[in-house]
DNA sequence: AGAGTGATCATG
DNA sequence: ATGATCACTCTC
């Protein structure tokens, strides 16, 4: 492989990322799966984290509310089509990025939205740096960001905050650089907390707007 | 509840 | 080429 540089293993000293194996998995078991681990971004020139709260699933060919309903394949969603781990980002209303991550494996054209994180000021990290410097990146990146609770919100704002444009588009979640998924450390999710409801923002996808497939941690603040 | 915004896609 | 649509956010 050309180019690889030798510093790609930013796991050395973090946790663990989630496998190629983990997305390759139907995408209702990865949007629940995904919830209370840390996506992390390393696009532009800081670090910039936050933990998984709210997902909504995508169910492919036969989802009214999927891009790829009735089995369209079109230049946007070409990375949908592919094998899972990989990010699919789209631009929705002249101004706004979508982040994704592909489930399932290729031809099987399903994805994951990630609708909202929890941002953390502390880096699990004992020996790290005075991590207030996620939320004070968090903060410049959203401009109109008033509380702690409008910085990662909902699907457009954690994109703004995480600087994920849709030059991410394809990005290799398991190999690349700049945009990944940790496993969390104490990774003591309790499955009761885990709530489903309707999806948000597909009223035109008939019956399957009222499908259980969005799913978030019960109660916290930052569910959109 | 309405405006903003322009890429994207299905038409033709 | 053209027009309708849109997996949203902000402000009123």
């Amino acid at each position: 492989m050309p180019g690889k540089p030798e510093t790609s293993n930013p796991d050395a000293r973090s946790s663990p990322r989630l496998s190629r194996s983990f997305y390759r998995r139907n995408p209702v078991a990865v949007a629940r799966g995904l919830l209370g681990h840390r996506l992390v971004s390393q696009i532009g020139d800081a670090r910039t984290s936050g933990l998984i709260v709210e997902t909504e699933a995508y169910l492919g060919i036969p989802d009214k509310g999927a891009h790829t309903y009735g089995g369209r394949r079109t230049p946007r969603s070409e990375t949908m089509w592919g094998d899972g781990g990989y990010a699919y980002v789209y631009f929705v209303y002249g101004m706004h990025h979508c982040f994704n991550v592909v489930a399932g494996r290729a031809g099987n054209p399903v994805a994951v939205l990630i609708r909202a994180l929890e941002p953390c000021a502390s880096e699990a990290g004992s020996g790290s740096e005075p991590s207030n410097q996620n939320l004070d990146v968090l903060f410049a990146r959203r401009e109109k960001a008033k509380r702690f609770t409008d910085l990662c919100s909902g699907p457009s704002k954690l994109c703004q905050a995480l600087n994920i444009t849709r030059d991410q588009d394809g990005e290799d979640l398991i190999e690349g650089d700049l945009l990944f998924i940790e496993r969390a450390r104490s990774h003591s999710l309790p499955q009761g907390s885990i709530v489903a409801g309707p999806r948000i923002g597909i009223a035109y996808a008939e019956e399957w707007q009222h499908e259980p497939l969005r799913f978030f941690l019960e109660g916290n603040p930052h569910v959109s």
